[in-house]
DNA sequence: GTGAAAGCGCTAACAA
DNA sequence: TTGTTAGCGCTTTCAC
């Protein structure tokens, strides 16, 4: 890496002059600018991005705090979030936190240290439970701003951006209502988090305003098997015509289980889920989804982070929610 | 964020010996650094990373170059980065090329200004179709190691952690043949990398090795209707009874298809396809499949690298094989 | 039009 | 035992 000190020795002038050439200042003469440009291509000079952030006291990077990266929606948004950021200029440092509160504290702390001008973020799981927000109140009052996604902590004061949940699941039951489905199940693996809890308060609004449903919820935890659990449901209730999914691997299996029992999807049982287009692709007929538009809540929380960098002061914070769309595919009439 | 600075002013001390008391110098006496580190501890003190970074000429950043997150396989690598990374102190800076050369070359030549120590990278497929080296090879003559996975280039000089590919459908064909298949396909979303070329070849080898059974291949491009070549596929070939499939879609929907045609599996026709453990509770039965333990690839493509950055003089470069692994499940026989 | 010097926060060789 | 100083690479104010 060359540095402007190796530069200035060879052109014989002084550092400042180097500095002030490569930016255009016009205390330079166009002479002077001309040979340093040059040199400076020839050498391919870039200036040193440490030595910048030092001085400027600005990383131009981001953190970006996520829950599971083999989570497909999760992965989609930090896309978006890269994206973004690129676009205008910031890097991203990625950490995992694993659904561990005490991984996310310590990324928190360790990127905190200067490394980052902001966080970008959705809770880990053990977070939630335990309802643990002080990490999060003690970066924002180092300075260091933080947007939170999808899963959020509404007593946390900062910018948001969130999906419909509640809206999202409300509205696919009352579409398997209309459609005439009497036994209509809400299967979920991600109980214990906030936005599945929404969705299965969505869900169960819905049934309650037909007047005459009852809900049959599906709890599936994190150790259970996973299609076992779905296969023993269909065995006990032959009656089921319908499935909400609050995730896309309970929305998938159930379909295929579903077919495996014999039963023809949509004639028989109704099938939305929360999910993406290429899990649609993993079942026939196509599953209907519920899509988040990930990739947006990516641009959106980005762009908010960074207004935020350029803009410490402000103090109004405001909370973007993403409108859900639905996907119908053949697994609905 | 508190400075040495502002410890050394409240403490009537030099900045020297505030710094060498933090770092338990045995040059500061006792009570100077008690009463140094209460003050730090205090004010919850944490040495400025990016100082440190431009004094030491080192970052403990490490830049990962990755062709697409929404690739299972990809997002499991940098998961095994990530975690591999921050034991030794490492932060991961995450670029995605999105399969592009340019994108790829910008990342590299973003992070070449001192940003990072280091790259791991996954070559994108533009880069791959082009044979581009040129900017890998740049950029290990600047001074900044790389260590690639997956999609490789065998003529960049540099430490590589790749899969057995061929050996993988070689011995997952051989099985088929085994069970006494007669006409197996090979199906492949993913013809135009390396390792998509090196999964045909081992089919290959299988096929012809038999002396009696004919190559069937369907190579299906990223713009093509997936379910729907799968489905026309099985429509114009009734005597399909196996599959290898080179990527996880293929396999998910190609056993999905079957099922749909009215075809028993395993009875009738058997599925092996590289996947991982999620996308083999997608089908019923479940799929047989090729792991290509992506943690453990991230792991050792850390290390290396890790290792690379502390040793930079050592001239020899090592290409590590993660062998693979056939899970059997009920869509074999 | 050009250069010297200070300073961002830190460490370490050297001086006291 | 403590302090002074220089330097990592850069920008910018101020002097010449």
């Amino acid at each position: 890496m060359v540095t402007l000190k190796q530069l200035a020795k060879e052109l014989n002038v002084s550092i400042s002059t180097v500095s002030k050439a490569l930016n255009n200042s016009n205390e330079i003469g166009k002479e002077t600018v001309i040979r340093v440009k040059a040199l400076a291509k020839l050498y391919n000079y870039k200036p040193n991005k440490v030595a910048l952030s030092l001085k400027n006291n600005k990383t131009k990077t981001i953190g970006v705090i996520i829950p599971n990266i083999l989570n497909r929606f999760l992965a989609k948004v930090l896309f978006g979030i890269e994206r973004e950021a690129n676009k205008q200029g910031y890097n991203i440092i990625t950490c995992i936190s694993n659904e561990s509160l005490e991984k996310e504290k310590d990324s928190l702390r360790l990127l905190a240290n200067g490394s980052v001008d902001g966080f970008i973020l959705s809770i880990a799981e053990e977070s939630q439970v335990n309802n643990e927000i002080e990490h999060f109140k003690e970066t924002i009052a180092k300075g260091l701003p933080i947007v939170m996604f999808d899963r959020v902590a509404h007593d946390v004061l900062c910018d948001k951006v969130i999906v419909d949940d509640f809206e999202a699941t409300y509205k696919a039951t009352k579409i398997l209502i209309e459609e005439g489905r009497k036994h209509i199940v809400f299967i979920s693996n991600i109980n214990d988090i906030s936005v599945g809890k929404l969705r299965e308060r969505g869900y169960n609004k819905a049934i309650l305003e037909s007047g005459k449903l009852k809900p049959i919820v599906l709890e599936i935890k994190k150790k259970d098997d996973h299609p076992k659990k779905i296969n023993v449901l269909f065995k006990n209730n032959k009656t089921i015509d319908g499935v909400v999914a609050a995730d896309s691997s309970s929305g998938v299996i159930a379909l295929n289980t579903a077919v495996n029992f014999g039963l023809k999807v949509p004639k028989d049982v109704s099938v939305i889920a929360f999910a993406s287009k290429s899990d649609s692709k993993h079942t026939l007929p196509k599953l209907t989804t519920i899509r988040q538009h990930a990739k947006t809540i990516g641009t959106q929380a980005a762009e908010l982070l960074i207004n935020r960098i350029h803009n410490p002061k402000c103090v109004d914070f405001s909370t973007k929610i993403i409108k859900t769309s639905l996907i119908k595919n053949k697994s609905i009439l």
